[in-house]
DNA sequence: TGAATTTCTTGAAGCAGTTCAAGTTTTTTA
DNA sequence: TAAAAAACTTGAACTGCTTCAAGAAATTCA
């Protein structure tokens, strides 16, 4: 039930059976449908999500009331606002499904009581986010760096089956450019 | 000798004495003058740098042959290449030092070993490293819905001690506009 | 201190990408 | 399966910021 989350545990730290059962005794699997809403702006966010199946994504509403994509998660990623988390302010980002998925939603209470009885996992988390960090550093040396046609077929080549997976409107505003130039990009009129 | 690091452990979980003294017996503090390179492009990044004093970043080149600064980091810092790091792979970064520094240079080495030893610690590099990470998706939205003046504003307010620490050209890029449209800004031209 | 280097400033020309508006196509839902 | 909603396309007008070039000011260092 829980295999894809303990398979992606168990890449970076070794899980006996006793922890594994703890593990599973605490997680519930959820099945949320598309565009529904796991966090709006100004709730804090006190819930860490695993994305055993579909799509999600991290958004905001910018100024001329469009919205504006940073972060897209998949299967086997975590998805949350971590400052809201941890500073517990009201959070600046909204996070909705842009599938129907199946989700394990980790509160902050659950995970604390899991991490005293498992501080193993403190590592496990400790690699995932250094890795995400990692990969977001990334992410801004192309924003930096490319134009956006260069964006976008950077990203299809290194994804190309997620670009199916998402209206296009959000895949512009992820890359930073709008939804009409992706249009042009993708006729070849730029 | 390495009470700023100590303090900003225990920011976030408790040491007791023994804990402190292998600590302190593995660590070391290196004086590093302005403008020294701690990583460059195509090398390994096998090592975190906590700033104890002064200010590094983390640029790139780009295709240009311009500066772009990524990272900023100052006293309480840690600042290295997480993917470089983890995978083991050549950095797409250089990190230099801004001012005459003191950092604690800790490699992957010395570092596995402490873990080992303080396992506790895995939640202090946790904790700090999904903060960083929030902190990074918040930089995300500003450069994603703010115009230059206004990410410059922001920052001077934000930050208004930082803004006289570094060139402006540094700022500049790290705000992602020119240095010449920093002047302006700046000058009320705009 | 004086020379060398680094950093900052200014204006002019240009362009990558936005905004707007309207229409078309595709997908969803009742 | 028809109607409604969501997503995509197109062209025209516009603009925020870049690039270039050259000089001025500030900082560093021998």
């Amino acid at each position: 039930m829980f295999t894809s989350l303990l398979d992606h545990i168990q890449k970076f730290i070794t899980l006996d059976f006793e922890e594994i059962d703890i593990l599973e005794s605490k997680l519930s699997l959820s099945k949320i449908k598309k565009k529904e809403h796991l966090l709006k702006e100004g709730q804090v966010c006190n819930t860490m999500y695993f994305i055993t199946n579909g799509c999600a994504r991290q958004y905001i509403i910018n100024p001329r009331g469009t919205e504006q994509t940073l972060q897209f998660a998949i299967e086997n990623w975590w998805i949350t606002d971590y400052l809201s988390y941890h500073n517990n302010t009201p959070s600046h980002f909204y996070i909705q499904t842009v599938e129907n998925c199946e989700i394990i939603a980790l509160e902050k209470n659950t995970l604390e009581s899991i991490l005293i009885q498992i501080p193993k996992l403190e590592r496990y988390f400790r690699i995932v986010s250094q890795k995400s960090f990692g990969a977001t550093q990334m992410r801004i040396k192309f924003l930096f760096t490319m134009s956006a046609e260069e964006r976008y077929n950077h990203f299809k080549n290194q994804q190309p089956d997620f670009v199916q997976r998402v209206p296009q409107y959000m895949l512009a505003s992820y890359l930073d450019f709008s939804a009409e130039f992706m249009s042009k990009i993708r006729a070849g009129k730029v």
